[in-house]
RNA sequence: GGCGACGUGGCCGAGUGGUUAGGCGCGGGUCUGCAAAACCCGUCACACCGGUUCGAUUCCGGUCGUCGCCUCCA
C-alpha cells in the first residue's frame, strides 16, 4: 500500500486514487523566462521518479506538466533581449526540454501552454465572477480572498494574519490587499487577448487551474511542484478551482524541497544558481540524477561540485558492476524490499542504499565465482525505475595524449589509439617489459584514462 | 512577527525506543609484476538542557542554531 506525504494533510497518508488503477498527475512546469538551473532539474526528477514508480507498480498514469509562456518576467526578459515574448518563450522552452532530456526525465503525456488556453481561462474567470468570488476592476479581474472561507487551507495561512497589505502599490485596483489578479488589462506593447473585460492577459495562477481541469478533471490525484509554490501559487489554484466548480480540486499535494547553494536557496532572482546545461554537458545527467535521488525529495539539498564528483564516483562503482554482471530474473526479495522503501513516501535514499548493497553482494559473489543473475536483474530493475539509464553521459571530450602515441609509433589521439596502446601494454607485460607497460599506463593516466586489469583483459575508462 | 521544515560520524545523507544504513574520503589487509578495480576489517555519530522510561539519537517540554514561505520562483 503506497503511502505518501501530502502537504494538505500535513502527514503521510495512504494513497487512494480517484479511479482504481489510474493516477492523474499535474506538475507545475517552468516559467520559460531564462535558462534552467539545478533547482528546476530537481523538481523534474523528483516527480519523474514518482511517475516511473507508479507506472512500474502497475498504475495507468496521466502526467501533465505545463509551460507558462506568458508572465511579467517573460515580458521583461523579452524586452531586455530585444525579441518578442513568443520567440523568447519558445527559445527557453527548448532549453528546458534539452535539460529534461539530459536528466532522463520522461516527456509528459501532455504539455499544455498557457497561451493555448485563453478560452478555458476566460471561462473559469467568468464562473468565479458569477459565483461572487471575483470582480472586474479597471480592466483587471481579481479573486476576492475574503469571500473564500477555506482560503489558506493548504499553506496554513490565516488571511487575517497575512501581511500582504504592506507592499501594495497604489495604482492597483484591488478591493482588498489580499486579492490577486485573475486577468490583467493590456498595457502598451504587451501581448494581449480579447476578453469580456477588455484586452488583457491571464494572471499567473489561473492558467494551472484551467489546464488541470481541462486535462485531468476535478478531484484528480496528485498535484506537484516545489515548496516555494505552496504559497501563494497552489493556495490560489485551490481557491480558483474549488471556487469555480464547488468541488474538490486535488486529492494529494506533493512538494519537492529546494536546492541550496552555499546554504542559500538556488534562484534566478538572487543569481544564486548553477546552470543545468553546464553540468549535464560536462558531467552528464546521471551523476546529477544520482546526487538528487540520494536525498529524499522533500528535503532541502545542498549542491556543490564536490558532491557531484562524489556522485560520479558512486555512479562509476555501479556501472562497473553492471558491466561485469549479466542480469537475469530479478531477485524477488530485493524487489520486495525496493517496493517497500518506495511505497513509504518514495524513499529513494533507501532505494539507492539498497542498490549499492546489491552491488557489493554481487561483486562479492562474482569474486567467489558465483552466479549473480538475480542480483544483477534486481539492479537493472531499480536503475530503470530510478531512471538512471535514461539520463545522459558526459559529452566525450577529445583526449590529450601528448607525445605518448608517437613514443610507441602511433598517431592521433582518438579512442582507437588508446585501444592500440592498451594492446601494446599487454604485449609488454607478457614480455615482462614493465617499464614500457607502466609508461603507457602512466601516460594514459595523465590524459585522464584509467586502466583496470581483469581476468578478461584490460578495460579503460575516462576519469 | 506569522506558517512550516530541520539540526546524525571527516563530508553528504537514511533510519530506529535496547541489535549493520548507504555513498564518498581516510587507515590497514587480500588480490596484482606494481597499480587500478573488487572484496574484507577499521574509522570515538546522533546540537544543548530537562522530563517520561529498566533503557532515548529515536517520545515530551524548553534553549540555541540553520533553512524555506509570507513578493515572481521548481
Amino acid at each position: 500500500m503506497l503511502r505518501l506525504y501530502s502537504t494538505l494533510h500535513r502527514a503521510i497518508v495512504p494513497f487512494e486514487p480517484r479511479d482504481e488503477g489510474k493516477v492523474a498527475i499535474y506538475v507545475c512546469g517552468p516559467t520559460v523566462q531564462s535558462e534552467p538551473h539545478v533547482g528546476h532539474g530537481r523538481s523534474a526528477i523528483a516527480f519523474d521518479v514518482i511517475r516511473r514508480y507508479l507506472m512500474w507498480s502497475g498504475h495507468e498514469v496521466t502526467y501533465v506538466r505545463n509551460v507558462t509562456d506568458i508572465e511579467d518576467k517573460i515580458i521583461a526578459a523579452a524586452a531586455e533581449a530585444d525579441e518578442s515574448v513568443e520567440v523568447l518563450a519558445e527559445r527557453m522552452a527548448v532549453r528546458f526540454a534539452a535539460g529534461y532530456e539530459a536528466l532522463g526525465v520522461l516527456p509528459p503525456d501532455l504539455e499544455p501552454k498557457a497561451t493555448d488556453h485563453i478560452p478555458e481561462i476566460v471561462d473559469m474567470i467568468r464562473s468565479l465572477i458569477e459565483r461572487g468570488l471575483a470582480y472586474p476592476s479597471e480592466g483587471d479581474v481579481y479573486f476576492s480572498v475574503r469571500a473564500d472561507e477555506s482560503y489558506g487551507k493548504l499553506s496554513g495561512r490565516n488571511p487575517d494574519e497575512l501581511r500582504s497589505g504592506v507592499r501594495i502599490e497604489v495604482e492597483e485596483a484591488k478591493h482588498d490587499p489580499l486579492d490577486f489578479a485573475l486577468w490583467k488589462a493590456a498595457r502598451p506593447g504587451e501581448p494581449w487577448w480579447d476578453s469580456p473585460w477588455g484586452p488583457g492577459r491571464p494572471g499567473w495562477h489561473i492558467e494551472c487551474s484551467a489546464m488541470a481541469a481541462k486535462y485531468l478533471g476535478q478531484d484528480f490525484d496528485i498535484h506537484g511542484g516545489g515548496t516555494d509554490l505552496i504559497f501563494p501559487h497552489h493556495e490560489n489554484e485551490i481557491a480558483q478551482s474549488e471556487g469555480a466548480t464547488g468541488t474538490s480540486f486535488v486529492r494529494y499535494w506533493l512538494h519537492n524541497g529546494m536546492v541550496n547553494l552555499g546554504g542559500e536557496k538556488m534562484a534566478k532572482s538572487t543569481g544564486v544558481l548553477v546552470d543545468l546545461a553546464s553540468i549535464t554537458q560536462k558531467h552528464g545527467g546521471r551523476a546529477l540524477r544520482l546526487l538528487l535521488l540520494r536525498a529524499h525529495y522533500r528535503s532541502p539539498i545542498e549542491y556543490s561540485d564536490e558532491l557531484l564528483a562524489e556522485s560520479e564516483d558512486a555512479l562509476d562503482r555501479l556501472q562497473r558492476f553492471r558491466e561485469r554482471a549479466t542480469p537475469g530474473e530479478p531477485d524477488p526479495e530485493a524487489i520486495n524490499r525496493f517496493r517497500e522503501v518506495m511505497e513509504d513516501d518514495f524513499g529513494t535514499p533507501l532505494a539507492v542504499s539498497l542498490l549499492f548493497d546489491l552491488v557489493r553482494d554481487g561483486n562479492r559473489q562474482l569474486d567467489e565465482g558465483g552466479d549473480v543473475e538475480s542480483i544483477a536483474g534486481a539492479v537493472e530493475t531499480i536503475v530503470g525505475v530510478l531512471g538512471l539509464d535514461d539520463a545522459s553521459l558526459p559529452v566525450e571530450e577529445t583526449l590529450d595524449l601528448g607525445d605518448l602515441p608517437s613514443r610507441f609509433g602511433l598517431e592521433g589521439d582518438g579512442h582507437d589509439v588508446v585501444d592500440r596502446l592498451v594492446e601494446l601494454r599487454a604485449v609488454a607485460r607478457d614480455e615482462r617489459r614493465f617499464d614500457d607497460a607502466d609508461a603507457i599506463r602512466d601516460g594514459l593516466e595523465k590524459a585522464g584514462v584509467t586502466l583496470e586489469d581483469g581476468p578478461d583483459g584490460t578495460r579503460w575508462l575516462r576519469k
